[in-house]
RNA sequence: GCGCCCGUAGCUCAGCUGGAUAGAGCACCCGACUUCUAAUCGGGCGGUCGAGGGUUCGAAUCCUUCCGGGCGCGCCA
């Protein structure tokens, strides 16, 4: 439920941010929430930047004037405004911004920002029955970390797995489990024969006309609810399937708040119909039921009911969004799945919408594309998967390889090489544009060097190493001199950016954003310590100072590798 | 055919609510480990931002046409 959000004072650089627009405001006589401050291009210039462009008319005069004028009248703490032809450029005092930095960064709600609001996040939501295999990853591992972020600006978060055990398909299943099921492959390996059952369906399907007739009726069979062997047989499938999930899971380090399968909404099909008749919105269309969507602008009606009477993609989904909406009366629910399922929630939307539920606006569309191989579209049943636990086995296969070459004392190597294994396949995921399609390139996730997982960590760890071996406290910021901080300035900016970019990957649901100033903070940081050698200078007040930096960007990384579902080894 | 998404350096991508010389990583070529982990750091090479037209003081960014790629378009999910 929305509640009144607590007024948080802002953290790293927005703290000066809030300054400035207020200023800006008072000068120019508009609202403060007017102006969007920008980053200058060159760093030189400060750390906002503010085009005068717009403003000059009002103000009557030509922008390079606005720019002069305002930067000889502002009168901000901290702040030096200048002009640059049309452009205002602001630019903290380095030591103050170098304190209020550190000081955010220390803090454990660093970035966070009250907000009270109910966000249900639906997200991974495999079917069962197959393996989970690389196209799985970008909703799974998406979807996890909006959820993390979420919850990190201060919302009530809730995971929903909604895993695929319903429908036609499992009629198939059953079917041809019957046909040929064996239950000793099925135990040694569950996924392997389920699958096998299922590409041996759909390769005799077309010779045997009675094998869809079977389908159906166990299809029908199952939903008809009653305890029969066709369900039995169901419910073992799911059983052993998500036996199988949860390894992944576990490795992802991912958790669920609900891990309701579409079946999970099976006592609410009919309730829906009836409401969705109610509402008179359904009408009969070559036997079926639809729902026309012409006036919502969408020339494909939904279906909501086949001919044979039993439900669809679209009404279990309605269900499930309905019961949802009466039991959380959420505030968004993001839906983390693929692009090509646009049409889908359009229609699904517009169904509500013609139904007068308000709240479907509320619902969202979290769309990203798709994974392709190289040699094509991803295809269980022409054999062309990765599965997602051989992309894991490989990439911690050669993690432990280099671990073995660059570290060979360390303990618990394979541990280490899990995390960083997990951390690369992950991270490779995130740091692109969600809508964007990926071709699957073994070399590009495996790589541990450059704007990678790994090299997050290794930041990170590194950190670590020198606190460790500080063996003492690390000072409180206001302990130490403003001036030891000296030389960090480009590191203080980036942490200092973290805030905004955190509130930024919420507001366009895009992981991506984080992920980049967190590169962004671990390239300013190794070159902090290398420039700025912390242990052994023999000055106390120095070596406070620099531990305390070391200190700020490890809980930074450490913080942004957490919500990013990247794990965080201390040595590697 | 209609709809949606995408097209930026050899490769993988940032930048896109219009703004200051288009940025990273990989690859390639130089250079830096007696000192806190070289999974690192510094330098170099490399781009008519798919093509044309339009709007604007200003376009990779907005509009439009075309080309190229992907996805979707009623009883699968």
């Amino acid at each position: 439920m929305a509640t009144d959000s607590a007024p948080t004072q802002p953290n790293g650089l927005d703290f000066f941010a809030a300054d400035i627009r207020a200023a800006l405001a008072a000068a120019l006589d508009l609202p403060a929430d007017d102006f969007q401050l920008e980053r200058p291009r060159n760093e030189a210039h400060g750390e906002f930047a503010f085009p005068c462009f717009r403003y000059a008319k009002g103000a009557g005069c030509s922008p390079p004037e606005l720019a002069a004028k305002l930067a000889a009248d502002l009168d901000i703490a901290d702040v030096t405004a200048s002009s640059v032809g049309p452009f205002l450029n602001f630019q903290v005092e380095p030591k103050r911004l170098a304190v209020v930095v550190m000081e955010s960064a220390l803090k454990p709600n660093f970035a966070s920002d009250q907000q009270g609001l109910t966000t249900i996040v639906e997200f991974s939501s495999p079917n069962i029955a197959k393996p989970m295999h690389v196209g799985h990853m970008r909703t799974t591992v998406i979807g996890a970390a909006l959820a993390r972020i979420f919850a990190h600006l201060g919302h009530d978060v809730v995971r929903i797995n909604h895993i695929g055990d319903w429908g036609s398909q499992f009629g198939k299943l059953v079917a041809a489990w019957k046909r040929w099921g064996d239950e000793d492959r099925l135990q040694a390996d569950p996924i392997a024969e389920l699958l096998q059952l299922y590409v041996r369906y759909h390769e005799e399907e077309e010779e045997d006309e009675s094998l869809p007739v079977e389908a159906k009726a166990a299809f029908q069979e199952l939903e008809s609810g009653d305890d029969n062997e066709t369900r039995k047989t169901w419910e073992h499938f799911t059983e052993l399937s998500m036996r199988e999930f949860n390894h992944v899971y576990d490795r992802f380090g991912i958790q669920f708040d609900f891990i309701r399968g579409e079946s999970w909404y099976e006592d609410k099909l009919d309730p829906l119909s009836d409401w969705l008749d109610s509402c008179g919105v359904t009408e009969q269309s070559d036997g079926a039921t639809i729902v026309d969507l012409t006036n919502e602008g969408i020339k494909t009606p939904c279906l909501v009911k086949t001919a044979h009477g039993t439900t669809l993609y679209a009404t279990r989904d309605l269900a499930a969004a309905k019961s949802r909406w009466e039991e959380f009366e959420f505030d968004q629910l993001l839906y983390v799945v693929g692009a090509e399922q646009t049409l889908h929630f359009q229609q699904f939307k517009a169904v509500l919408k013609r139904c007068g539920a308000e709240w479907q606006q509320r619902m969202e569309h979290v769309p990203f594309g798709l994974i392709r191989l190289a040699e094509g579209k991803l295809s269980t049943r022409a054999g062309r998967v990765i599965g997602l636990a051989e992309v894991l086995d490989r990439a911690v296969e050669l993690a432990r390889a280099a671990v073995d070459e660059k570290n060979p004392e360390l303990q618990g190597k394979a541990e280490v090489a899990e995390m960083v294994g997990v951390g690369a396949v992950v991270f490779h995921d995130l740091k692109h544009q969600r809508q964007k399609d990926v071709v699957f390139d073994w070399k590009e996730v495996l790589s541990f060097e450059g704007d990678t997982g790994p090299y997050l960590q290794y930041t990170h760890a590194r950190c670590c190493s020198i606190l460790r071996k500080a063996e003492r406290p690390v000072a409180s910021v206001a302990d130490i001199d403003p001036a030891l901080f000296d030389g960090g300035h480009e590191l203080f900016v980036a942490i200092g950016r973290l805030p905004q970019a955190l509130r930024e990957s919420g507001q366009k649901r895009e992981p991506m954003l984080l992920a980049h100033a967190l590169l962004k903070i671990a390239s300013a940081g190794n070159v902090y310590y290398r420039e700025n050698r912390v242990l052994g200078t023999g000055d106390p007040a120095l070596e406070d100072a620099r531990l305390a930096v070391i200190q700020a960007l490890r809980n930074t990384l450490a913080l942004g590798l957490e919500l990013l579902g990247v794990p965080v080894p201390e040595q590697m």
